[in-house]
DNA sequence: CTTATTTTTTGATTTAAGTCAAAAAATGTC
DNA sequence: GACATTTTTTGACTTAAATCAAAAAATAAG
């Protein structure tokens, strides 16, 4: 799905910002390995993937650990750093050859400003995410491994499949060794 | 400090939105340990602490884990399900003599729609909040208890005083006696 | 002030998950 | 296909935090 058309399931919004917003997003490809962000920085786009797949890492003294996965018809961006406009703490990485669309924090503030009705936008894609966001919380606060694991399973199937698992068992707060336990049904 | 006066601090709106804005929300006391809002339901008031401490909890089995703590002039509701308008699996509970003021989900979308630049204060609002949430997700994820404790003590010493340990230990997600274990010394 | 209730602390023990190390399997590259 | 690299699995061991139980301290109520 195109932005637009993920945008305009959200909210109707005139022709006139449709257009507006045609004209200033951009299109990027992606190869499988690829840095889309490097953490340290102010991440200033808003991604949304059209095919493949993009995941945001911290980078501890000794390893990565995945903080989420998205794929295609999901938006991407270091939320927070984009938001509040202060350096990421993580790095976000192509784990497919993807195709994205972006929009630049500028460039949204602007349609904010020339097109007051696409404010509700932002809005109600923030609180898609923070709605995941918190169930996250609740789940890791509550659930154990094992649970985290089948709820992941039953939410997002695809994403099982195509991630490697030591990216899942950073996703799900767990090292990998535990998640491939998990899996071989050894818990 | 005033809701209104809050909203105007994240955004300018017409003297017309502040009017209605003040015509519509609601004010109410609550003493300590009453319930402000149960589960079960869906959560219609968004409410904005001028006074007081109200706290967040999910009831398991045989306990109650506190989810969020907030002090006067800060927002609170289940957002959860104050967005989604599914039913919420958190009480909210007076732990102090409080002084709320509230609005509720229609009146706010009411005011969106009669003042389109309002829209611009829920999402503000909710960019705020979400960055709590990641934080603190991140927190949970790669840090250990005591380093939460601290961050806490650091980041809002005011509710380290007034809370009660049970609580800040659910907070942090932790259980209570290893928190105060840790406020001993012992870890 | 005295008693009841709630909250916090301390102790002993368990356990889920992490760590360290190495083998096995899968994937990528020439 | 053969070799190198990455990913996943398995094993032995450790550990942070949970659980269970009870005492001590603080707070509330009559």
């Amino acid at each position: 799905m195109e932005l637009i058309s993920k945008i305009v399931s959200l909210s109707s919004i005139s022709s006139n910002a449709t257009e507006w917003l045609t004209e200033n997003m951009e299109s990027f490809s992606f190869r499988k390995n690829e840095i889309v962000f490097k953490e340290g920085s102010i991440c200033r786009y808003l991604y949304y993937i059209n095919e493949g797949m993009i995941g945001g890492y911290t980078q501890t003294e000794d390893k990565k650990i995945c903080n989420w996965l998205s794929i295609e018809n999901d938006f991407a961006t270091s939320y927070y750093s984009f938001i509040s406009r202060k350096a990421s703490y993580e790095t976000l990485i192509c784990l497919e050859d993807s195709q994205v669309q972006a929009i630049s924090y500028t460039k949204l503030h602007q349609l904010y400003q020339l097109f007051p009705e696409t404010e509700r936008i932002g809005r109600l894609i923030l609180e898609e995410y923070y709605s995941r966001l918190e169930e996250r919380l609740i789940s890791i606060q509550f659930k154990s491994a094992k649970e985290r694991y089948q709820l992941l399973c039953d939410q997002r199937p695809e994403l099982i499949k195509r991630a490697p698992l030591g990216l899942i068992a950073g996703y799900l707060g767990i090292n990998q060794e535990t998640l491939s336990r998990i899996r071989a049904g050894q818990h």
